[in-house]
RNA sequence: GCCGCUGUAGCUCAGUCGGUAGAGCGGCUGAUUUGUAAUCAGCAGGUCGGGAGUUCGAUUCUCCCCAGCGGCUCCA
């Protein structure tokens, strides 16, 4: 009996086992398995790689099913929809040369090399493609020998260049949906009917390779779902996030406001530069309660000063630059210049080590004008930014430390954050051991402090290796807040020394570092994930009074003075309008604390509470009020 | 910076097949004195993003610029 007609032996992830004809296919063996659950297989793990259910099963092995539950499953079948695009691309432009259409972490893209998408577009291909939906036509495997695939793909270089990657002698896989064949590795969705919640959220024109200068291609980004009702929770859920934007709640809260006169320069309101300054003292406490000084350095320097820097030479495209009495001058874009200056004005002694050097200082960077976004990506933003001068015996201590301050920080805000380890770029200066060193220090501190970070080869600063904390917005778009840098190289351009035990001078490391980043993007990608309803001791208005009636508006006013001798920001709101419209205004201007007088509280000496997004009331003494209020402003409780 | 789209009152938006614009919210005034998410009425508010062109006439059509939005790239 020859091999290939042998039953095989197929083993399931619960560890039962299934002697199958050969040829039998992944789906039917897993059906065998799971009958009940096997409408909702997509695809299979057949000896821990992804194959269709289509694919035989040649000889014994492991089997385990794949469903839109599993991430895996997941980009299988965002990676059967980009397929569908491009069916539906071919269509309404013959000509357009399809390139690569991956999963991404949110849905699909695919890129083409074609005139440019107009709007009128989209209906044409949501319907060409709910028409292949409906046929439920079947993704359908093709190998060819590797001289025939290139045959087939003669008319496009793009996937010419694929196939010409793939090694000598191995077959190459297509697949074909109804009229349209693509190259591509699989495996897929067994059906078009496993699409019904394709969505196409838009498109844009990408530059190849991220190279300026090259041709640019039309990207059509989408998400999919198993159904159509799975794709109108998720649509429903992103224009919740969509509503939650910090550019529209900075607006209606008064936060913050730009001018087309000023882009990217934040006006910060009234109301806005209240949380920026409570930011600031949750920062400022810490600060001195971790030994560090704040120093207060120029805006701008002579270019000198940034030639030493580094900046000049590596950072210059992205500065401001102006010409005072025929000098040439540079907004600074980072502190540390100023930091280095700050050391360099006197001798120094290992004792004053570690040297710690907060500053606030306004920064500029000239952001290129496509680039900038609300308050998340600016022109002048100001950072709880610090230069630790240190041996390099305490590198690992203080970064341990900071990494401390980036767990205490963010859990006050109940933020969640990422760690990235960014090593040597191929621009930087100074000697690759001293890189290697630095990197290996980080590295075994993020160890050491036991935490989860991913690494970016080649991604450091021009003067050392760093460690990145992201955060993401509303949208999932993820934003870098803090960072970590070292960097034994600016010291030694600006020639820095102290004097060791020993007598000699020593040059020391620097660690750049700032935790929340820039108070800017961080504030916007607090308001997202708060929807605007910012902590008590963050809110602009704390308490806002509410008199029932005319006559019980002296004791609003009362309670206001009240809060505000105990610091707390209240404000009272006139009995002209109704009470329900002066709740309903206090809730969407998301004032935490609503106190609401009438005839029984001015007569008890007490308030009626409504809290912040609850509609049930507390009545409790005015006393018991401005103590909890207080209790909760001084703890930094995240709900009020 | 690159590609596409958008730009009407403080905000959200309607409208003008080319004949200089309207609503709701907000603001102001008045009436109402209200018990937990929108009381009623009146009034004010716009060189329809800026500039040029076509036209008897441009907010509307064309071009240029500016800004915003979505991506790309880059970054805190």
């Amino acid at each position: 009996m020859p091999a290939d007609s042998a039953p095989v032996l197929v083993t399931f992830p619960d560890g039962t086992t299934d002697v199958v004809p050969p040829g039998t296919c992944c789906g039917d063996a897993l059906a065998r398995w799971r009958p009940s659950e096997a409408p909702g297989f997509l695809a299979a793990f057949l000896d821990g790689t992804p194959v269709d259910l289509s694919r035989p099963i040649g000889s014994a092995g492991r089997l385990s099913p794949i469903t839109f539950r599993d991430r895996a499953g997941q980009a299988i079948l965002h990676h059967s929809c980009a397929h569908l695009v491009a069916k539906a691309i071919v269509e309404l432009v013959p000509d357009a040369r399809p390139t690569v259409g991956p999963a991404t972490t949110e849905g699909f893209h695919y890129d083409f090399d074609m005139r440019p998408l107009t709007p009128d577009d989209l209906p044409k291909l949501a319907e060409s493609m709910s028409a292949t939906v409906r046929s439920g036509e079947r993704f359908e495997r093709l190998e060819v020998a590797k001289e025939d695939a290139l045959r087939m793909v003669s008319s496009n270089p793009y996937k010419a260049g694929y196939i010409a990657e793939v090694g000598a002698g191995e077959p190459v896989s297509f697949y074909r949906t109804g009229t349209f064949v693509d190259l591509c590795r699989g495996p897929h969705v067994p059906h078009a009917g496993w699409l019904k919640g394709i969505h196409i959220l838009g498109f844009s024109a990408v530059t190849l390779g991220g190279v300026p200068e090259g041709t640019p291609l039309q990207r059509v980004r989408g998400v999919g779902f198993p159904t159509r009702e799975e794709l109108d929770t998720y649509l429903k859920m992103r224009k919740e996030a969509e509503a939650r934007d910090h550019r529209v709640l900075g607006q209606k809260l008064e936060l913050f406001t730009f001018v087309d006169s000023a882009p990217g320069f934040p006006i910060w309101l009234p109301r806005g530069m209240i949380v920026e300054r409570e930011l600031e003292s949750f920062v400022r406490e810490h600060l001195h309660a971790s030994h560090y000084s704040e120093v207060r350095t120029p805006l701008m320097f002579a270019q000198s000063v940034f030639e030493t820097s580094g900046h000049w030479e590596h950072y210059r495209a992205d500065m401001f630059l102006t010409e005072i009495e025929g000098r040439s001058f540079g907004w600074k874009p980072m502190n540390c210049p100023g930091a280095m200056l700050v050391f360099g004005s006197r001798a120094r002694s290992y004792r004053e080590l570690p040297l710690r050097l907060a500053e606030f200082a306004p920064l500029h960077r000239l952001e290129a004008s496509g680039t900038i976004h609300g308050m998340t990506r600016v022109r002048e933003f100001v950072q709880d930014d610090a230069h630790l001068f240190v041996t390099e015996e305490q590198i690992e201590e203080e970064v341990t430390n900071l990494l401390a301050w980036v767990r205490e920080a963010f859990t006050t805000f109940r933020l969640g954050w990422s760690y990235e380890l960014s090593t040597r770029p191929t621009q930087f200066l100074g000697e690759v051991e001293t890189w290697d060193r630095a990197e290996a220090i980080l590295e075994r501190t993020l160890k050491g402090s036991g935490v989860e970070y991913r690494v970016s080869p080649g991604e450091g600063a021009f003067y050392g290796p760093k460690i990145d904390i992201h955060l993401r917005d509303s949208m999932g778009r993820p934003w870098q807040t803090g960072t970590i840098q070292l960097d034994y190289q600016m010291p030694r351009r600006f020639r820095l020394e102290y004097q060791g035990p020993d007598g000699q001078l020593h040059t020391p490391t620097v660690i750049h570092r700032t935790i929340l980043g820039s108070v800017e993007r961080f504030l916007g990608v607090l308001l997202e994930h708060v929807n605007g309803r910012l902590p008590p001791w963050l809110s602009p208005e704390q308490v806002r009074v509410l008199p029932v009636g005319e006559r019980h508006e002296n004791a609003a006013n009362d309670l206001v003075a009240e809060l505000e001798t105990h610091g707390i920001r209240a404000e009272s709101s006139g009995s002209q309008e109704t009470l329900g419209k002066r709740v309903r205004a206090a809730e969407v201007e998301r004032v935490p604390y609503i106190a609401v007088l009438g005839d029984t509280e001015v007569a008890g000496g007490s308030v009626a509470l409504r809290v912040r997004g609850q509609k049930a009331q507390e009545i409790l003494s005015s006393t018991d009020f401005v103590a909890r209020v207080r209790e909760k402003v001084r703890t930094r409780s995240f709900d009020p």
